[in-house]
DNA sequence: ATTCTAAAGGAGAATGATTATCATTGCGTA
DNA sequence: TACGCAATGATAATCATTCTCCTTTAGAAT
């Protein structure tokens, strides 16, 4: 009984391979995969697995909070398994996508909006899209 | 002669009836609109235009930076005239998308990432999306 | 102004990602 | 272990977007 189960079952959710195999994949992918990504790195333990059983199970995930949608740069949706509070690093030479988490900016911005309101808005969440290139250390 | 063709003259692009009607649209509605927002807008000038134009017309106005992909929760492309930096307010129950400029909270963050580097990354730009929602004043 | 040419527009087919349908399978409870 | 409902698989359908190909037109040269 693996924890993949646990987070299933905690939520609710009947557990089946698929979806065990599924959420690992986009878990242990740091690269924010596609559906199709995922379809692939699956396919060796699932050679029979569907396309549409993947998109069901990653919006089964999303709805439960357990993998985020991300919007890249092209229009194809990607997936992350991070889903406490971050922002994103996109390269937009090699498409790369990288999660950033940093506490101390996300105090300097809650500090920020606290003094300086948005007139007829309220925030509920602010999140930073850092675009730049990777250095090829 | 107006403003619309100057601004694609001075881009080097053909002035045609169409690409005028379609910055227009986009530059006067400030709801972000999809391409099919726009389609519809412009059917009462033009009942003639094909939407692939207006594609075709949209990528090339985005190429030339006279209009900016934004992109939203859903997986549909919209367009914002407004082609300097800023930032988005989303409100996830409307579909509604705001442009935010703020040059305060700008070199704020500016200021943020001279001190703090993040390891192996240029940031080139940063824009934050601020999601929550419009008051009903 | 007229002609010329490359570029732009129009119509509709094609594509690619995602969703829907529906019969079959299998998880989880009794 | 058996049963019922939800999940899966295969495939069709959908929707936004792009492509193809033919016609039209903007803009430069005459």
């Amino acid at each position: 009984m693996c924890a993949v189960s646990e987070k299933l079952k905690e939520k609710g959710l009947k557990v089946t391979p698929q979806r065990i195999a599924i959420y690992s994949v986009v878990h242990d992918m740091k690269n924010h995969p596609t559906a199709e990504n995922v379809v692939d790195a699956i396919k060796s333990d699932f050679p029979s697995i569907s396309v549409g059983t993947v998109y069901k199970v990653l919006n089964v995930l999303v709805e439960n909070n357990l993998v985020k949608k991300v919007k890249s740069e092209k229009d194809i949706m990607r997936y992350d398994a991070m889903v406490e509070h971050h922002h994103h690093l996109y390269c937009n030479e090699t498409d790369r996508i990288v999660d950033y988490a940093d506490k101390e900016l996300d105090a300097l911005v809650a500090d920020y909006f606290k003094k300086k309101k948005i007139k007829n808005f309220n925030i509920e969440d602010v999140r930073l899209q850092i675009t730049g290139k990777f250095k090829t250390q």
